[in-house]
DNA sequence: CGCAATTCAATTGCGCACAACTGAATGGTG
DNA sequence: CACCATTCAGTTGTGCGCAATTGAATTGCG
C-alpha cells in the first residue's frame, strides 16, 4: 500500500522553522533551574518513567507468555493469591484500576477458566470474583516469574528499594495535584 | 443493568483457599534475599513503576487538556518543535512507538491541523511529518505546561535526576534481558 | 414506609501499545 | 537486467486505561 490515505493538508507554508537539531550543551550545573533546562528535564523524568514501564511491560509479555497471562492480568492473580477470594471493588483499589478496565478484564480471566465471578449474596450489587482449582494451581507455575524479572533489572535490590520509595512519593505527589486542580473546577 | 451476563462458571470448589489476609510483618532487613520478600519487592517496583506512570498520566491529562493533546500527542509535538520537520520513522526512534501506534495518533494530529504529512520525494516509503502554523504556534501556548508538571511532582530537581537515572539504567537492563530471552527462541 | 442519594459493576467510546501482517519502494546480488 | 531481501508506513486485531453513562441494589432521611 504505501499511500496517504484521507486527511486534508493545506495548512503547511513557509514560516521560519525551529532550528533543525541543534547540539546541545551539557547542562552547566549552573543553571540547574533555567526554563530551558526545565523544560527538557521534565520530559526527560515522566518519559523515562514512560520508558520504564514500557520495558517492564516487555519483559512480562515474555515471562508470562506461557502462563497466558498479560501483566495486569497477573497483577489480579497476584492479589488473589495474596488475599483470596475478593469483590472487584477491593481488587480495583488494591490495583488502582476501575469497573471499566477491570470487568473485561475479569471476564477473560474467567473464560481462560482461572477465575470465577458470582453476585454477593449479602450484597447483590458486589460481585465475588474466585480463584477456581486452575487458578489457585497456576500460583506455582507463576512462582519463577518475579526472581527471573528482578534477575533481569540487573540492580542491586537497595536501589530497587530507592526506586520504590522516590516512585511512591512521586505518585502521591502527582495524585494530590490532580486532585487539587480538580478541585478548583 | 449489574447482571452476570455470558461466561460459564462451573469449576468452582472448595479446595482450601489460600489465607485470607494474614498481617504481614514488616521485611526484618536480615532477609532482603529470601524468596517470599522478593516476590514482594519485586511487585511493588513495577507495580510502583505503573502507577507513577499512570499518575503522571493524569496530571498531564488536566495539564494538555486546554490543548487537545494526550500525552503521547503532546510527546510528538516536542519531538517536532525541537527537531523540525521529521519522517516518521525518525519519531518512532525517538519516542520507542513503531507505526502501529504514530500512524493513526498522527492522523489525529493532521486532523486537528497541527501536522501535515507527505511522502519524501528521494524515498517514496517514507513520510515526512511537518508542523502546520497552528503547530508551530501551539509551542508558545504549551510552554508553562512542564513548570507546571514540575510543580506537581513536588520533589527536588536533584531527586528527579537521581529518579531519571536509575530508570534510565533500568530500562537499558530490561531491554537488553529481553533480547537476550528472544536471542535464545 | 417512601423517595432521593449513593454505591457497585457493567457498558460505551476513545486513544494508546504492540504483534502480526500487507504492500509498495528500494537496494543488493547474481 | 531480474530477483530477492529489506525497509518503511499503514492496517488489523487484541488488550489496557480512563471518562462518562447506565441500571440495579442499598442506604439514609424525613
Amino acid at each position: 500500500m504505501a499511500k496517504l490515505p484521507e486527511t486534508a493538508s493545506e495548512t503547511a507554508t513557509d514560516v521560519a522553522r525551529p532550528e533543525p537539531d541543534v547540539a546541545r550543551p551539557e547542562p552547566d550545573d549552573a543553571d540547574l533551574l533555567r526554563d530551558e533546562h526545565l523544560l527538557r528535564l521534565d520530559q526527560q523524568i515522566c518519559f523515562s518513567l514512560n520508558a520504564a514501564s514500557r520495558a517492564f511491560g516487555g519483559v512480562y509479555r515474555v515471562l508470562l507468555k506461557d502462563l497466558g497471562l498479560t501483566y495486569p492480568q497477573y497483577l489480579v492473580m497476584l492479589v488473589l493469591w495474596e488475599h483470596g477470594d475478593l469483590p472487584v471493588k477491593r481488587i480495583g483499589e488494591r490495583l488502582r484500576l476501575d469497573s471499566g478496565t477491570l470487568s473485561p478484564l475479569l471476564k477473560r480471566l474467567e473464560a481462560a477458566g482461572l477465575v470465577s465471578r458470582e453476585r454477593s449474596p449479602e450484597d447483590e450489587r458486589s460481585v465475588t470474583v474466585r480463584l477456581t482449582d486452575a487458578g489457585l494451581a497456576m500460583r506455582d507455575r507463576a512462582g519463577q516469574v518475579p526472581r527471573r524479572l528482578l534477575a533481569a533489572t540487573s540492580l542491586p535490590v537497595e536501589d530497587l528499594a530507592a526506586l520504590r520509595s522516590l516512585l511512591d512519593r512521586l505518585t502521591g505527589a502527582l495524585d494530590t495535584a490532580v486532585l487539587a486542580a480538580g478541585a478548583d473546577d
